[in-house]
DNA sequence: GGTGGTCTGTACGCTGTCGCACCGAGGCCA
DNA sequence: TGGCCTCGGTGCGACAGCGTACAGACCACC
């Protein structure tokens, strides 16, 4: 476990008073979270929770064809599992790593115990999930009224917050499909803001 | 006050246990809501929280520019006002009646008071919370992949299965801003539904 | 019965996105 | 060096939705 990673590189286990954090650090196991792995499935079971540090994480609602879209962006601001003491024993929709890092993860039931207790833990994490509803909320008006290249500009500040480096490795094939729009989309608009200046890229920024 | 009104017509409220449900009633008042009042404006302060009976509640994400797209619908097996035990003192969005009725409001604190005791009334908001998130997500892919035709639909069901009766009241026009799509588009999209049989209609179902 | 206002239906051109197909460039490996 | 595969760029026809404009239908009120 190299010592350069540090659970409280996650602002949400950061923001923990001491004793809650200190409960919690015994269990706090760091993993590995190679890109394009599923964390979880849609509608499947909830064994773990997950910190992220250096990785980005994206939930994806996934429809009967195939055809999916991005809901939420997770990095090291938050925790990936929110439905678990929201009340569900599954996961609604599909978590998928977007940027290759590390995270820390807890069994699902030493949570669920901290987040009965009631203290900060409890309200920590509900206003964790109240900016996620609004990054949702904002995530379903941007479908509806925005073109491919600002939804692209968002996905990338979106992105951007959330690592240490302003360089991420992406094809944009898979921005493509987080967005859950065409391939030739984002070359376009990628190309075009490239033109302007704003971003450089070559296959993967 | 007619006696026809009863609070137990909120599934939510219904669903407490007779204590919690007690403790309640002598502070629930009951309001009509005529069709286009503002609950809540963007960023207001919550004074309220509102339990819809007869009536349906849209919440909508407003953009700078006036455009705006409904995020989800509250009715008879809900609340408005869940950014209050969540955790921010101002509403994310802005909340509007969609079809006429009455609900029962509660003085905000009084709810936090309960929600802060940890009881059932805790975990059952939290259900409602998370599914309502489900319906949110459910609309942001909508608005990625789906046809107008498609949405009117899911956006009709969503409006009866929240109604007693199978007949609403709506001009095309606020469906339209609702969807955050064209008049026009809805002009068509339910003339065709007509023309299907599937539905009938006459300024206003 | 007339008048005005609201709601609905239809038309037309425009633009953004899609689906498909194809090609060039870059990286990896033998 | 050559070959392969992935990734990025481009072109083209199809089409859904937008904006605008206008005409008819229905209702309410005088």
């Amino acid at each position: 476990m190299p010592s350069i990673h540090n659970p409280a590189q996650n602002h949400l286990l950061s923001s923990l008073p001491a004793v809650e954090f200190e409960r919690l650090l015994p269990h706090l196991e760091l993993v590995p979270m190679p890109l394009g792995e599923a964390l979880y499935e849609s509608g499947g079971k909830l064994n773990h929770v997950y910190f992220p540090t250096t990785s980005i994480v994206s939930l994806l609602y996934v429809l009967h064809n195939g055809a999916s879209a991005e809901i939420a962006v997770v990095g090291n601001e938050g925790i990936l599992g929110i439905s678990l003491f929201m009340g569900g024993e599954t996961t609604p929709s599909r978590a998928v790593v977007q940027s290759a890092g590390y995270g820390y993860r807890l069994k699902a039931h030493l949570l669920k115990n901290e987040f009965d207790r009631g203290g900060p833990v409890l309200h920590l994490l509900l206003r964790y999930t109240q900016a996620l509803i609004t990054q949702m909320t904002q995530t379903a008006v941007c479908n509806r009224h925005h073109s491919v290249e600002q939804q692209l500009c968002r996905w990338l500040l979106l992105s951007l917050d959330r690592l240490p480096t302003d360089t991420l490795s992406m094809t944009q094939e898979l921005i493509a499909n987080m967005l859950g729009v065409r391939r030739e989309g984002v070359t376009e608009a990628a190309g075009k803001l490239q033109r302007e200046g704003l971003i450089k890229y070559s296959r993967g920024r």
